[in-house]
DNA sequence: TATAAATGCAAGCATTTGCTTGCGCAAGTA
DNA sequence: TACTTGCGCAAGCAAATGCTTGCATTTATA
């Protein structure tokens, strides 16, 4: 029953999107994250497992809490996907190589090295 | 009832981003693009309104048949969405490097340069 | 002009999805 | 020890999905 769902299924959904974005900005427990939403805690508390059934979210029971905070390393499976057609959308693409490593560079220059 | 759906959940399918990624390498028929699948061409004609639905590809007719060819700056959103995130697994950046850097190899050695 | 090829349209169908309500249980709190 | 809070589990349901088969239509071709 429970198909094991990809990313690209799992931030189809807007609500999921939403509640990644949430808890992206801070770890927060089901309740506080379904109210914010119209829907029922239960429905949120599914979505929660389908984005932790993913590896997007990580859940840990802390007390009666579940806290859920981002775990969004998955995302690089659809980032490296979409990033393979960029030549489709900007002439930038070319090499995928120097946008990875331009990255990476930018990144470790705020930090050390 | 074909509420237009977003990109997020065009390439949610598994058979959608397959026939992205053929018309992306080069455009073909809706036949053509069918007889690479198991399933009718009749699902795969679906698949393909679904995609040119939400501007991913491009139809046009020529004689009887429909060509389709990518067209995929709708990516771009996608590419936005989970750039934010990016953050949170740019510490294993050296990876999706490896992976990227062997998805162009594979690229290039199977066609010129 | 028949015949084949390339498709779309429509009806039918089994699953999957997204939600809801109802209930139970464990962890804090009065 | 009662009561409240945070949650999961399970049953039920309507709508969306993904496919299939059958039929009609337009465009090439022999």
């Amino acid at each position: 029953m429970k198909a094991r769902r990809d990313v690209y299924q799992a931030i189809a959904d807007p609500t999921r999107r939403a509640i990644i974005n949430m808890i992206a900005a801070q770890p927060h427990n089901v309740n506080a994250i379904a109210a914010n939403f119209d829907v029922t805690r239960q429905a949120i508390s599914l979505h929660i497992q389908i984005l932790a059934d993913c590896g997007l979210i990580n859940v840990k029971q802390q007390g009666r809490d579940r806290v859920c905070e981002a775990r969004l390393d998955q995302l690089g499976e659809i980032s490296v996907w979409v990033d393979q057609y960029r030549q489709h959308w900007e002439n930038k693409l070319d090499n995928l190589e120097k946008y990875v490593v331009n990255l990476k560079n930018e990144r470790n220059g705020k930090q050390s090295k």
